[in-house]
RNA sequence: GGAGAGUUGGCAGAGUGGUCGAAUGCGGCGGUCUUGAAAACCGUUGUCUGUCACAGGACCGGGGGUUCGAAUCCCUCACUCUCCGCCA
């Protein structure tokens, strides 16, 4: 959430930055001010209310004290009618209220000033790409064969225990997802990141802390008996470990790590393009996240896209980077950048990996402080990047690797699978 | 699931209708003393809103009510703890 007293000041800034998004926000925010400006103009009436109020009430106990009863009377008599006024300043305070935060949450974050305009995928910049895409045989297989042909993972079963999406990884298949979750997290503590296990069912708060609720409800699976919500990301529930503190300037940078599976609805998907891992409604993710001085957060958001590079490196993979475009980029970031991994058998780029800046439009929402030199409570800045997401991962790999004589396991991840082929 | 007790500032913990944004202790910050540190002593120390700056307003788990006036009384919800039940 836009902080309004930055729209307030920079009314034209904000319309100008939006527009990047191609989102036309002239109207929005011309409403937006306006209601900050109600509202602050009844809060200033109803305090006055409330200082008079207060100094009739103390008047009366001074009175009292001293055993001057008339005129203590005289002043209640006089005080009966406060309350209604209150009450009335109160609702139309929440009124305004509410309309002002409908239309606030309707604001995306300003995108950041090296954010290519366009409209989608196709105008997003390709930042670099980096590896040999591997020549494959003619008789290579997309995954979603290689997986029925070695058994290792089974969508039919998982269809028939619970429902499309939701796969059975078996046998090598399971002990190599097992496999990247510990490399991953390795990795991740290698970098300074400390490792936090966090509940994956959420409540309806932190839905709302990271921005998931209330726009996209329909994307999280809810428990409706409990009103709890399962996490689409790790981030929901890693992010709002901190919600309404004020960390300690010295304690900057937090930086956390989480292993979670993911649950998302994503109602609507269908075809080719989504066949096998491609997009599943259940899947594994190592989730990295970070909360920073607002100074720093441009250079931690690069070391964040470096350090997942290292990861696909590692696994030998080549992918490419992306810096999203402002009409390809999530609602709450600043600055994203992609990181697609090259599918042999597919023949495209699968998006593995998001790294985001959101400067402070989810620490408003979230109250997220810290204390800073001149004392004063001041918002930080979050990022957070899958490191990584598996099944496209596990996708590419199977992929790229296939030989006739099974599938080659990256000399990284042995240590961790305890084979070096899946045959 | 049943019964009871609770929820106050960073922490502990007083406060049962007015002088309470809230005693006291610990912790934090600043200072005196000291070669330095500790101890001791002195001072200071919440958040939000609002203003050029003052002033003013709000916040004692959330919401509602009683009252001229609520941390304090009433209702309600959430959560925590203890005991019982169930259970990995």
């Amino acid at each position: 959430m836009l902080q309004v007293n930055y729209i307030r000041e920079n009314r034209d800034r904000v319309v100008e930055r939006l527009a990047v998004r191609n989102f036309k926000a002239l109207e929005l925010v011309d409403e937006v001010v306006a209601l900050d400006e109600r509202r602050r103009q009844v809060q200033t009436e109803a305090d006055a209310l409330a200082a008079e109020a207060n100094t009739a009430a103390r008047q009366i106990g001074e009175l009292m004290r001293q055993g001057k009863r008339e005129e203590a009377e005289a002043i209640k008599a006089r005080s009966g009618g406060y309350k209604e006024q209150q009450k009335q300043f109160a609702e139309t305070l929440a009124e305004v209220e509410r309309e002002l935060y409908d239309k606030l949450v309707l604001l995306p974050n300003l995108p950041n000033e090296s954010v290519p305009a366009g409209l989608g995928a196709e105008d997003n910049e390709v930042v670099l790409e980096h590896g040999q895409r591997p020549l494959l045989p003619d008789t290579a297989l997309p995954h979603w064969e290689l997986t029925a042909k070695y058994d290792i993972i089974d969508f039919e079963l998982g269809t028939k225990v619970t429902g499309a999406g939701f796969p059975v990884y078996k046998g090598k298949g399971a002990r190599l997802q097992r496999a990247l979750i510990n490399f991953f997290l390795d990795r991740a503590l290698q970098a300074g990141y400390n490792e936090v296990q966090p509940p994956i069912l959420v409540n309806e708060a932190s839905g709302f802390g990271t921005g998931q609720l209330p726009d996209k409800e329909g994307q999280m699976y809810h428990v409706g008996i409990d009103d709890l919500y399962l996490i689409p990301t790790a981030e929901v529930p890693v992010t709002n470990l901190y919600r309404d503190t004020i960390v300690k300037e010295a304690d900057l940078p937090i930086q956390l790590t989480a292993y979670t599976p993911c649950f998302r609805r994503e109602a609507g998907s269908y075809g080719a393009h989504v066949r096998g891992l491609n997009r599943l409604h259940q899947f594994d993710k190592v989730e990295v996240v970070q909360l920073v001085h607002p100074d720093t957060s441009y250079d931690v958001l690069e070391r964040m896209s470096t350090y997942v590079q290292s990861l696909l490196q590692a696994l030998e993979l080549p992918y490419r980077v992306l810096r999203l475009c402002g009409g390809d980029m999530g609602f709450t970031s600043a600055l994203t950048y992609d990181m697609e991994v090259w599918s042999a058998a597919q023949e495209r780029w699968l998006e593995v990996s998001s790294v985001s800046n959101f400067e402070t439009y989810q620490s408003n929402r979230l109250k997220v402080r810290f204390k800073g030199e001149n004392g004063k409570p001041q918002l930080l800045h979050t990022l957070n990047g899958s490191a990584l997401a598996l099944p496209r991962i596990l996708a590419s790999i199977l992929e790229n690797n296939q030989t006739d004589n099974g599938i080659r396991i990256p000399a990284v991840l042995v240590p961790y699978t305890g084979f070096e082929r899946i045959d």
